[in-house]
DNA sequence: CTATTTACATACATCCGTGATTGTATAAAC
DNA sequence: GTTTATACAATCACGGATGTATGTAAATAG
C-alpha cells in the first residue's frame, strides 16, 4: 500500500506534524531524531523527508500553526468604551488559548523550554511580527484609555504597555513552567485582574 | 609539559568552565561538543573528561557559579523603613548584575535560550530554591509593606509578590532579548520604577 | 490502456561525537 | 632518590543520526 491519494498524503502530512511535536516537547528540539518523528507518525523517515526539507523545515511548520489563534483571538478593538477592560480580555484570552488548545499550548512549551536560538533558530528569539504588533496594539489601547481619562494619573501609556508586555512574557513562561494543578494556574486569573486594576484611574 | 602543578589545574579548570560558557552560548548546550569547548579553552579533550565527567557536569558547575552573585547581592533588609524602596532596589540589583558581571549575564542567557529542559535538565524548570527564596522574600517586603500601610489599599501582599515576580521573569526575558544598544534597556529603569510606583499607597 | 508522477519504504554511505583506553612527563609524597 | 599519583594528550572503537539514492506500487493524466 502506497501512492496516498492527495486527502490520504495531507492526513500523514498532519500526523507527522503531530507527532513532531509530541517528540519535540519529550526529548526537546536538539534531541529530536527524525526517525522517534517517523515512528510516533507510524510512517518511516521517507515519509517526513517527502513532506518536509529536514527537522529545522519541520520544527518551522510546527510553529506556523501555532501562530494563528493568537492572531484570530488576541485582538483589541478600537471602539471600545473601556479600552482597559479590552486589555484584561486580551490577556485572559491568552491563558484561555494556552488551556484549550492543548497543541498551541505544547509548541509554546515547545518555543520556551524545548529549543535552542542559536543560528537557524536564533532569529526566532528578537521580536516577531506578531509580538511587535501585540505590543503596538497594547500601546495603543493605553492610549485610548488615557485619552478617556480611564487610566492612573501620571502614567505614561508607552511604558505601561512595555510594562504589561513584559508580564505576559512572564505570565506565560510561569503559567508553563507551573503544574496543571498548581495554585499559580488558578491565580493567573487574579494576576491579570490585579495588573489592570492597578493602571485603573 | 605535563602534570601541572595544583594552581596550574585549577587555572586550566577555569579556563575550561570559561570556555564552556562561550561555547554554549555561541552554540547552544546541545550542539556544543567537548572537542571545540576543548579547543576553545586551549586543551584537548583530554583535560575536559579529566575535570568534568561529561557535558552535563560540565553544565552544572558553570550554572552555580552564577547562582552567586544574587543570593549576595538580591537582599531585602528586613529592618528597612520602606520595604517598598527595597523591592525596587532588589529589582535594579538584577539588572545591575546582568549589565556588570558579563558572565552572570552569559550564563543566564544559556538558561534561558540556549538549552533545552529534557531529561537531566528538565529539574532546573521546575521553581528552583533560589527563586522561591526569591519569591518568600518579595512576599515578606510586601506584607511589611502592608503593615506599615505603605501599600495601596486593597492589594493582597501574596498576589502583588507574585506579580512582582512574574514581573521579574519577563524583565529578565526582554532585557536578554533586547540588544545592548536598544531603548529596551534604557528603560528598564523606568519599568521598575513604574511597577513598584503603581503599587505604592 | 499506457505513461508518468506521486507518496512513500528501504537500503546505503558518511560523518560526527562520545567514552574509554592507553601513553607520558612531571609534581609531590616518602 | 625512588615511587606513586597527577594532569593531561593521543588514540581507538563504537553507535547513532543524517542525507541521499534507489525501489515500488498505486493514483492520476493523457
Amino acid at each position: 500500500m502506497v501512492r496516498k491519494t492527495k486527502e490520504e498524503a495531507e492526513l500523514t502530512r498532519r500526523h507527522i506534524l503531530d507527532a513532531a511535536r509530541r517528540v519535540f516537547l519529550e526529548c526537546g528540539v536538539a534531541r529530536t531524531t527524525l526517525e522517534r518523528v517517523a515512528a510516533a507518525a507510524g510512517v518511516t523517515r521517507g515519509a517526513v523527508y517527502w513532506h518536509f526539507r529536514n527537522k529545522t523545515d519541520l520544527f518551522f511548520a510546527m510553529r506556523e500553526q501555532a501562530t494563528l489563534p493568537f492572531v484570530d483571538r488576541v485582538v483589541f478593538d478600537e471602539g471600545e468604551a473601556d479600552p482597559l477592560q479590552g486589555i484584561e480580555r486580551a490577556l485572559r484570552e491568552i491563558i484561555h488559548i494556552m488551556e484549550d488548545q492543548p497543541e498551541t499550548r505544547e509548541t509554546i512549551e515547545i518555543l520556551s523550554f524545548k529549543c535552542e536560538y542559536v543560528e537557524e533558530f536564533s532569529g526566532l528569539r528578537l521580536r516577531t511580527e506578531g509580538q511587535l504588533e501585540f505590543l503596538a496594539g497594547l500601546t495603543a489601547a493605553y492610549q485610548r484609555a488615557a485619552a478617556k481619562g480611564l487610566l492612573r494619573a501620571g502614567l505614561d501609556p508607552a511604558i505601561v504597555a512595555q510594562d504589561t508586555f513584559v508580564f505576559v512574557g512572564g505570565l506565560i513562561k510561569h503559567w508553563l513552567s507551573s503544574e496543571p494543578d498548581e495554585c499559580f494556574r488558578a491565580g493567573a486569573s487574579a494576576l491579570i485582574r490585579t495588573h489592570v486594576a492597578l493602571r485603573r484611574a
